[in-house]
Formats: C-alpha cells, sequence, structure tokens
DNA sequence: GATAAATTCACCACAATTCCCCACTACCCT
DNA sequence: AGGGTAGTGGGGAATTGTGGTGAATTTATC
C-alpha cells in the first residue's frame, strides 16, 4: 500500500478527486480531508496556498504545486509592465497557511467572502489543486450550462 | 519540518506573496507583516531597502536580496548614457532601514510622497521585493488593463 | 562655541488577533 | 467490541499591529 503510493509519488501523479462536504467553524478554518491530504507532496511541507478561483471559488494549492506558478512568476521580466502587472494580479490574492494540529487551514475572510462561503462547504479535488466552494453556487455552476455531461465529455475528451 | 523550509530557502524559492492593508503611523513607520516576515532570510539581518517602484509604489528588499540587485546594477555599464542615468536614479532613491523592536520600518517622506501614501497602505508580496501602495492608486491600476483576471490565470496556472 | 530646537531612536504599553493545545463525538477498520 | 482515526469545537497563551513617551543625537540659531 505504502509502496505504490511512493511510485505515483515520484511520478507526479498524485492528483485530488472527490467530492466532501465539511463545515467552517466561527474562526473560518477548514478540515483538508484525509484523502485529499494523502496525495499532497511531502515537499509541501503542511502548507497550502490559497487564492481566489476563476468560477466564484477558492483554489487551494499544496505549497510544492504553488510553487511551479511562481516558478513561471519568477522567469517573467518584472519590469516590463504587463508582465509586473500579471505578477501583481495572481500573487495579490494568494494567501499560504499551515495544517494546524487537527489538519485544518485558516482560509482568510476575504476568500470566504468572494465564494460566498459560510458554514458549509463543498470540497472538491481537482487535480493539482482542492477547491472550495458554496454548496449551492456549485449546483447553480452546474445548471448554467445547457450541456449534459455526456455532451460535455463528447467535447472535452475527443482525442 | 525545519528541515525543509531550509530546503525551499537554499532553492531561493521563499517568495513574498498576499495582500495586506496596515496604517502608517505619524512618523511614517509601517509594520512588516508577520507572514512576510517569515520568508526573509536570517541574511537580510533584519534590515530591509527601500527605493521608487518603477508604478508609483515604493519597493520594500530584503537587505539579501537588494545586493543581487545592486550586482546586477554592476555587470551594467555606468558609461552608457541610459545604464548610467537607471544606476543613478534607482540609487538616489535607495534608503535602508532595520526592524525596530515592533518589527517596523521608518519609510522616507520622499518615497511616501512618491507612492502618494498616506494613512493606510497596501502592502503588497511581490516574489522577491515588497511593494507599498496607496491603495486606492494600486485599485486604479488594476483597472487600467484589458485583461482580466481570468484570462491571465490561464496563462499561468495551464499546466 | 554654547544653547535651543528639532529630529531620530530606543523603549514601553495595550488591544486585538492569531496560534497552539486540549477535549469531545462519530465513524471506520480489524 | 474496541482501538484508532477523523471531523468539530473551544479556551488560554503568545504574537501581532498600533500608538505613544522620553532620552539621545543631530541640526539650527544666536
Amino acid at each position: 500500500m505504502g509502496n505504490c503510493g511512493e511510485f505515483i509519488q515520484i511520478l507526479g501523479l498524485n492528483l485530488f478527486r472527490g467530492q466532501f462536504t465539511y463545515s467552517v467553524d466561527s474562526k473560518g478554518r477548514v478540515s483538508i480531508p484525509a484523502k485529499l491530504r494523502k496525495q499532497v507532496s511531502a515537499d509541501a511541507n503542511d502548507t497550502f496556498v490559497m487564492t481566489i478561483g476563476t468560477v466564484n471559488c477558492i483554489d487551494v494549492y499544496p505549497l510544492d504545486q504553488w510553487q511551479q506558478i511562481e516558478a513561471k512568476l519568477l522567469e517573467l521580466n518584472a519590469y516590463q509592465p504587463k508582465d509586473g502587472k500579471f505578477i501583481r494580479m495572481i500573487l495579490q490574492n494568494a494567501s499560504d497557511d499551515t495544517l494546524d494540529s487537527q489538519s485544518r487551514i485558516l482560509i482568510p475572510q476575504n476568500l470566504l467572502k468572494y465564494a460566498k462561503i459560510e458554514k458549509e462547504v463543498l470540497i472538491l479535488g481537482a487535480l493539482k489543486k482542492i477547491e472550495l466552494w458554496n454548496p449551492e453556487v456549485f449546483a447553480e455552476y452546474l445548471k448554467q450550462t445547457p450541456d449534459t455531461y455526456e455532451q460535455i465529455a463528447a467535447e472535452v475528451m475527443a482525442q
């Protein structure tokens, strides 16, 4: 069992999947589901970087994954006006936190507000990142397109 | 835990990120947010170098990072008119200070004036440096671009 | 050159937030 | 059945952000 886990890790294919409905406590803390935690590389140092997602949710990256994004930013020329703005827009909303002894992270209030998350949170495994949604917002999001799962699959997965 | 932190530091990937709204007191002092302070290398010796940014903000570098900037400046040809002018402009406005016992630095008045910062200051983690903005100026700056966050995120976060 | 004024600097104080630890319940696995 | 793990909640200590005071140093004035 442990062996398989290691193999997958070496291949860099330790991805997040699945769906969990948890609660946000009065302090804004959210537990990271054990199943997802098992996919996090030790390189992440129990640290996660949160930022606004592109669709009204919060994106949560294990530190090692996030650092790949920052590595790309480092290659840009920060003195170039466009690249500079690029860097600021990305980093502006990024905030990091380390798991506490109960495997929770503290979500900044502004992110919770952005995603309209209050007491309940839908935690979504999404490949290299974890997404936090207001459950109702997510249900709405799914409805927004007239396409059925079958139609979308056919389009996206076309080889 | 400490070990991993050191590794990241060795790789030069201890970067600044996030956004903080703090106040500037009557003497021109600004606290450096604890989260940013944690990313500062011990080599910096609690010392920061401030200078004008290229876009109406104040750039704040930990001493060790600033020294890398100076190394680059040394590589320029000071007798080349453009290079010489750039060197003079940066250094003219460069000023250093060490954290006081409350983790604050004193910002020179001319820099505050340059960035139009008065009572409130937006502190931005921007990779190797920290930027100080007038919050309204920054909001204006973000609006000025045709690019949306979604577009930029799609470009950087992809893959 | 002596004194006064102004500025800088180091230190003290406080409220609010954050962090860290402890406790409890429910579920899962063997 | 029971030991272990997982998710939830809360309290107290430590840290953080903010303001201010007074000594030391510098600058200005006579």
